[in-house]
DNA sequence: ATGGGCACCTGGCTGC
DNA sequence: TGCAGCCAGGTGCCCA
């Protein structure tokens, strides 16, 4: 599901509400997400002020007193903001229950989500101490691209989907980034000039800017924090368009697969 | 190191 | 209506 936009969207919906709180009670529901919920972090979380909220790659940090708490959402997961007298629904797997009266609560049909606790140095967290730069962060440029991209001889789109690469940018924002830069999805890493790759570090950054903007893209699952959809879906160039006319030149969208992911892309714009 | 494929899981849609 | 098969915003892990 969701990739950056969608995790920066949830992030943005949680915060104002959320820092400062303190947690009354976790609620689990179900533990059996990607890795099982610890069973003592019901103890561990009780009474804990929150700090902040952040975000590293497409985890959500919540900053407590002792330590923090590390969500993802996998590929249908949501966190939304409600009253916490609101009635679950299936697969809502957990509840953060703040002292406002107001719950956090995690839904997650497909469980590939994860929610982990550590009171350590985050950077060391094994989920996190591998993750490439932040696309949206000023280390990610064309020239940043280039050098990573030297010797590599996989497809240019499994390069960008790559969190060793760069974090953040899923199925959706590979396609429509390398769209935007007008290379096709299935050259090699290692073909990219350094104008290319200047084109593909715009195109990367202004994608999920713009998605960001309007609350990211909804497919099925995903909602924000307020529960409603994000509206990026409307302005996808390319994303399951297949045969459609592309938007620009009229070609018909073309659909291949890599690495068992759909690719969509435009045969004349992109080269 | 690099690349490729699998696994985890539920639900929605298509076609017979 | 039922059911099999395929597909879906991710990513850690195992193998060559």
């Amino acid at each position: 599901m969701p990739e950056l936009p969608e995790v920066e969207t949830t992030r943005r919906g949680i915060e104002t509400a959320v820092t400062g709180r303190r947690i009354r009670q976790l609620i689990v529901r179900d533990r059996r997400l990607r890795w099982p919920i610890a069973t003592n972090l019901e103890i561990v979380l009780a009474g804990q002020q929150i700090r902040s909220v952040g975000r590293r790659a497409k985890y959500l940090l919540i900053h407590c007193e002792r330590g923090a708490l590390i969500l993802h959402l996998g590929m249908s997961g949501s966190l939304r903001l409600l009253e916490s007298a609101v009635p679950t629904i299936k697969h809502d797997h957990f509840d953060l229950l703040l002292d406002s009266g107001q719950s956090l609560r995690f839904n997650d049909p497909r469980r590939f989500g994860s929610l982990h606790w550590t009171d350590g140095d985050l950077k060391q967290h094994k989920l996190l101490q591998s993750v490439g730069p932040e696309p949206l962060g000023d280390d990610f440029d064309g020239r940043y691209i280039h050098q990573a991209s030297r010797g590599r001889r996989v497809a240019l789109k499994n390069f960008l989907m790559n969190g060793h690469v760069v974090v953040g940018v899923g199925n959706i924002y590979a396609s429509e980034s390398l769209y935007r830069a007008k290379i096709r999805p299935g050259r090699r890493a290692s073909s990219l000039s350094r104008k290319e790759s200047d084109r593909l570090a715009r195109a990367v950054k202004s994608v999920l800017a713009s998605a960001i903007r309007v609350g990211g893209t909804t497919l099925r699952d995903y909602v924000g924090a307020d529960g409603k959809p994000g509206y990026f879906r409307q302005k996808l160039y390319v994303y399951e368009r297949d045969r459609l006319p592309c938007r620009v030149c009229r070609a018909p969208i073309r659909k291949i697969t890599q690495g068992q992911r759909s690719t969509y892309y435009c045969p004349s714009c992109q080269k």
